[in-house]
DNA sequence: AATTTCACCGATAGTACTATCGGTGAAATT
DNA sequence: AATTTCACCGATAGTACTATCGGTGAAATT
């Protein structure tokens, strides 16, 4: 209630949070077409003119957008690893390394609809933001892959663990939209699916890699596949031919 | 050299394609942001006014193009079916059933780009379209999952089925465009991917599944391990623990 | 207290585009 | 041969937006 005495510079900051807080929610809900200094001013509470006072034009903004966009990106990649070295045991494991992803997207889906909008788009000011973002969770998948037992030892092998990578990243990517659009109702299936998926490329990179890898780590997959089977419920027995 | 001596209506359909053909190309090249009746209009050869002898608006020259790409979409859609029956052996079906469409997406890429960018685009008139397009891509490969030995019994193995539909169709999507940006030449190897992706998948499926089906299914499970085991190179066994 | 700074304002010139309108000439019809 | 049709044209009114400019008043500085 009471009257708050905001110095100039505090205000002005103020006023430039609100155009960037009403770009993303235009640019959210309308799409990139749909952003105009005209609405952006109008949402923040200013006039249109007074939007030059805080960026040089629309492109501008745009790329703050991007900036702060890419650093949430960041922290929640960092949240999410600092959550999987925390994470109980080996039996959780696989299956926490895909729900975290599924849950850092569902906190906030507006980064990943504007990334997927604007990654194939070539009018796009945030095509760059995207292409970055998307090499990003690449890696990010392609690390916590890794990190479930496989380590790439020569260049084909590397290939072939970023296209899994991209595979479980655009996987990850559509379950997530799916769920938020109201079609895949639980997450955790999501995270099932994922790590079955993943457990099969897996399986399969393990059989045909150029070295069959030390036995440690084929014991290692060996106790994650009856952790799943055992998770998963009854199970089909893995060999009766 | 010879001049072509058109009927009035021939050459005004003439002139109706070459503008459908001017709007896809820039379409693809610029974006829909960059589909103007002026752009057209002058690519295809006219005056920007005669661009409403043939269509109402821009709106309607889109729902053509998306009409167009629909049917196009369907066609190749049949054409895989057709491949699929005539594919020669059951050790190839699974690889075939994921290289057919990677394929189809890099004969005619511009249709699925256009479509990954207009699919959560809420400004894009090819919203509509992209939906569309994505959810017969979902039940394409439902059903080719299905085709390869499992069949949904109660509501949460179809959908189930769904998840990992749409899961493989997007890491399709990602690895055909990785493939046409020129990060994976290989497109033997994105298949192969596919299918362990896949097959880790319906592994899991029939371990959880309601219903655990008739030993005949399993047997043909266990022939097509085998065979993608064989066609992989040296095989890890898949059970000593 | 006097002066300076500056965030914001309204007005407006300039740009890009849409969609309509009357005119034209060759094809089609009579 | 005379008449009608119509695909296409140039001109233009209308719309939406960008980016600049001079003005204003309160905050900040002197």
């Amino acid at each position: 209630m009471t009257s708050t005495p905001l110095t100039r510079s505090e205000a002005k900051d103020l006023t430039r949070r609100k155009l960037i807080r009403a770009a993303l929610a235009i640019l959210d809900e309308e799409g990139e077409a749909g952003l105009s200094t005209v609405k952006v001013a109008k949402a923040a509470g200013i006039a249109q003119s007074s939007f030059y006072v805080h960026f040089k034009d629309m492109q501008e903004l745009l790329l703050v957008l991007a900036e702060e966009g890419g650093a949430r990106l960041r922290a929640s990649m960092r949240e999410a690893r600092r959550r999987a070295r925390e994470s109980p045991g080996d039996l959780d494991l696989h299956r926490e390394t895909f729900r975290i992803p599924l849950e850092s997207i569902c906190r906030h889906p507006e980064l990943l609809r504007i990334q997927l909008r604007a990654r194939h788009d070539p009018s796009s000011s945030l095509r760059g933001f995207a292409t970055e973002s998307a090499a990003a969770y690449r890696e990010h998948h392609a690390a916590d892959l890794a990190a479930l037992g496989y380590t790439a030892d020569d260049e084909r092998d590397r290939r072939r663990l970023e296209m899994i990578a991209d595979g479980i990243n655009a996987a990850t990517n559509a379950l997530a939209m799916g769920h938020l659009e109201g079609r895949y109702p639980d997450l955790d299936e999501a995270a099932d699916i994922l790590t079955a998926l993943s457990r099969g490329a897996l399986r399969w990179l393990k059989a045909t890699s150029a070295k069959p890898g030390p036995a440690a780590d084929q014991a290692a997959d060996q106790a994650a596949d009856q952790a799943a089977d055992q998770a998963a419920g009854p199970a089909e027995g893995p060999g009766s031919a």
